[in-house]
This record gives C-alpha cells, structure tokens and sequence, in this order.
DNA sequence: AGACTGATTGTTTAG
DNA sequence: CTAAACAATCAGTCT
C-alpha cells in the first residue's frame, strides 16, 4: 500500500523549485521515441489506449540487454538534468 | 544515517 | 489543451 500508482492523475504537476530543474527522462521516454513511430507503423489505427498499453508491454517484453540503447539514453539525459541541477543550486541561491 | 515521497519526463490518441 | 495508461527516475526533504 502506500503507493496507489493508478498513474498520477493530473499531469503538467507544478514546480516546487525556484528554477525548476526540469528532472531527467526515463528509459521508457527513450523507448517510447523509437517505439512511437514502429508500433505506429505496425499498428495503424491502434489508438493511444492501444498503442500507449501495447507500448508499455513490449518495452518490458524487451530484456535490459534491449532497453539498453534506452537506459544509455535515459543515463545521457540524466547528465542534461545534471546541467540544469546544477545552475539551478548555483542560481537559487 | 537512512528512508520516503512527490514531482517530473515523454509518447499515443481523441473530443 | 488535457487526460490517462505505460515505465523509470531520482532529487530533494524529513526525522
């Protein structure tokens, strides 16, 4: 208990940093810009409940040595975040 | 020192 | 434009 995760309701979550360093994205992001464009193409019609459920099926149905391209990716963004994080200390204070 | 939560990230599609 | 499934995240906060 003590995580309902019925998926967060209400996206676009306010900020509560004064510069908002915009956190990193996650493997799945990664994921999901590759797979947006094949499931798509394999699935024409399918719609967001399809393709968005379909989606997160597959990127498990993948093995880490698979979602690896991703994690890298997830990693590299997690630097970009790192940028941000640290203007964002330098410049609150 | 360790544990927790919340906030966020991006995609898809539809009215 | 926004919402919800889908998954990861992981940073800052608190005692």
């Amino acid at each position: 208990m003590s995580a309902p995760r019925e998926t967060r309701k209400k996206t676009t979550r306010r900020k509560k940093d004064p510069n908002a360093p915009k956190r990193a994205l996650s493997a799945y992001m990664f994921f999901a810009n590759e797979n947006r464009d094949i499931v798509r193409a394999e699935n024409p019609g399918v719609t967001f409940g399809q393709v968005g459920r379909l989606l997160g099926e597959r990127w498990k149905a993948l093995t880490d040595d698979d979602k690896v391209p991703y994690e890298s990716k997830a990693e590299a963004d997690k630097k970009r975040y790192e940028s941000e994080k640290e203007l964002y200390n330098a410049t609150k204070a």
